[in-house]
DNA sequence: TTGACAAATGGAGACAGTCTCCATATTCTC
DNA sequence: GAGAATATGGAGACTGTCTCCATTTGTCAA
């Protein structure tokens, strides 16, 4: 993203065919040494090394082009804010359950703790929608955009799951019903 | 839990020393290396090894006995199911958020791919609440206890967002309010 | 073009955990 | 208390991660 200065063109072919082989590794889930990945991309371990010092730097980078695509059709003008937002997380599960394998590594990527651009700008963008809906009155007020990272979080890690695809569409659905429900019907019965 | 033959005195005093230490470890969110464990607790890695094969076979171990006292106070019989539930759930996420150490491991205990006693009956627990709740008319039809213990999962797993715990608070929040909304209002503007 | 300098490469090998194996020690049973 | 059965522990094999630097490749000014 801010590549400081131009990176000479062995270099970035380099990293090219690295992100290119990583992409296809991720997605067919094929579980990898970490040096093989060079291999497969026709480059030496240290040239990857170089380019992506940790396993989640390599995800970062191969999700970065995913998440851009995601969110690109989210500020729609045709459409409200909790249509968008709607259209938003129901296409982000689907990209994910129509890719298994990249789902387990994008957990990083919804993490934080990996400064990877591909998650911060995920996050900006519901954090914006959700804003806009909550301002509409569309969606309750009070919701952190946190509480649903969180939720997606859970769906890209529970991979293992066997009825995960279908539990995750069913944890979305929760998830929007929550945000529209008009209050927090708070029934707790009191403490316990 | 379903011990087959009764285990040799020696053998029961190691294992539970092993899992006395684990259950701090883990607690303190040390990361430990795995051979360490086993000075921790006295024993020879070969006798760790024999116990808990693996790191999760460990970490299931020490749940069991955590998520059995959640489990306990669920089947309140002065409460409605709902109730239980809303309980079940607020007090999972309140034990996690107070032992931020162990909810990272948990996650692995969520995670049915590990045969956990604690997990399935967690699962199974809240499987029955909401059927009960469901029964009752308190919550809307058509949901599977799948899509919850994905947010529980996801709650388990994104600890390292800097602020896990109040999001997880809202992400519960959000869970029991989707569980009540009256309907799934669906307004996906088709489909896009 | 070509020379000179900077940048990038790759893979051998150092290193760090994980896990196995079995001679020895402990417990149990009669 | 003897013998059988079970458990122990830790040395060392093994597996994957990551560093380091002699060599190669690209860039640019002249």
């Amino acid at each position: 993203m801010s590549e400081s200065r131009a990176m000479r063109a062995d270099a970035r072919r380099n990293r090219d065919a690295i992100v290119a082989a990583a992409r296809d590794v991720f997605d067919r889930d094929e579980q990898l040494r970490f040096d093989d990945f060079a291999a497969r991309a026709g480059v030496g371990v240290g040239t990857l090394y170089r380019h992506f010092p940790t396993r989640e730097a390599l995800a970062a980078a191969v999700y970065e082009g995913e998440v851009a695509t995601l969110v690109e059709h989210a500020r729609d003008p045709e459409h409200s804010a909790i249509e968008n937002l709607d259209a938003v997380l129901r296409g982000f599960v689907e990209y994910l359950v129509g890719h298994a394998g990249l789902a387990r590594t994008l957990a990083a990527v919804v993490d934080p703790a990996v400064q990877a651009d591909g998650g911060v700008e995920l996050e900006g963008t519901i954090g914006e929608l959700l804003r806009q809906a909550t301002a509409d009155g569309a969606v309750r007020p009070g919701i952190d955009v946190g509480a649903i990272m969180i939720v997606l979080h859970g769906i890209g890690s529970a991979t293992d799951r066997p009825d995960w695809a279908s539990e995750s569409r069913g944890a979305v659905e929760l998830l929007l019903a929550g945000l529209r429900a008009s209050r927090s019907p708070s029934a707790s019965t009191g403490d316990r």
